[in-house]
DNA sequence: GTAGTGGTACGAGTTTAGTCGAACTATGGC
DNA sequence: GCCATAGTTCGACTAAACTCGTACCACTAC
């Protein structure tokens, strides 16, 4: 599963676009920060579905069929945010997620295929 | 700096050595486990420092002149050699530690470098 | 207007994690 | 035996995190 790494395209925003909701600015990362954010198994497995199973440009957290409440997936789609982990933009009413591949990949080399290669417990 | 987790040798444990204290085999590593107590700033400390500068084969916890008590670094030790981080031997009064870096390399390729890439908030 | 939808904000309950003091165990030197 | 040393275990406190219900907001369709 590892190749989807270096194959996941770097998508670009296309223009005219909503800005993306505040987030930390990719010198600002903290591993420390975004290793706490992926320690839990349902952001996990948010990341590596947008990596994996994101064909359009990015999701709104209904695309995810998680069985939370929105109160519970609102919390965790902020928690990655604010890590810096996703981006999210407001189209409308919905909100969308994408993973900041860019940033990551500049500034912790390696842990996307971390990420790629998680299986969830059983 | 990270040339260095290719560069640090592998190193086997000479024959006769007490055996490591109670931790998980290399296939029962978890990635969201070891995300989560690597996520502590002390213990990414730990974990740098034993890389970075552990010159014979391992370290007391003495050695790291952590400047907290003897229960909380206890504590923190425990918490990386359960998550598999780390292995520790008992030398007498001592208990010695290194990180286990043909398992995690194995396990989850590429988190050396980030560790060795990590640098303290200011 | 009303109703439905996608999502946020607040707050409460519960759980987990970090910190640390005090008491304890085990080892080694004398 | 005594004493110092390295570390553990226990318990308590505090702080943070996860979960979720409720209320609320903004937008769209009718």
């Amino acid at each position: 599963m590892r190749a989807l790494a270096t194959t996941y395209r770097a998508q670009e925003a296309p223009a005219g676009l909503p800005e993306p909701l505040p987030q930390p600015a990719c010198d600002d990362l903290r591993l420390e920060q975004v290793l706490a954010v992926l320690a839990d198994p349902l952001r996990l497995t948010i990341v590596q579905r947008l990596l994996t199973q994101a064909e359009r440009y990015d999701h709104a957290c209904g695309w995810f069929g998680l069985d939370r409440p929105k109160s519970t997936l609102t919390h965790h789609f902020k928690a990655l945010r604010e890590a810096g982990v996703i981006s999210q933009r407001q189209y409308g009413l919905e909100r969308r997620s994408r993973v900041r591949l860019n940033d990551l990949n500049a500034r912790f080399p390696g842990l996307i295929d971390l990420i790629l290669d998680w299986t969830p417990a059983t």
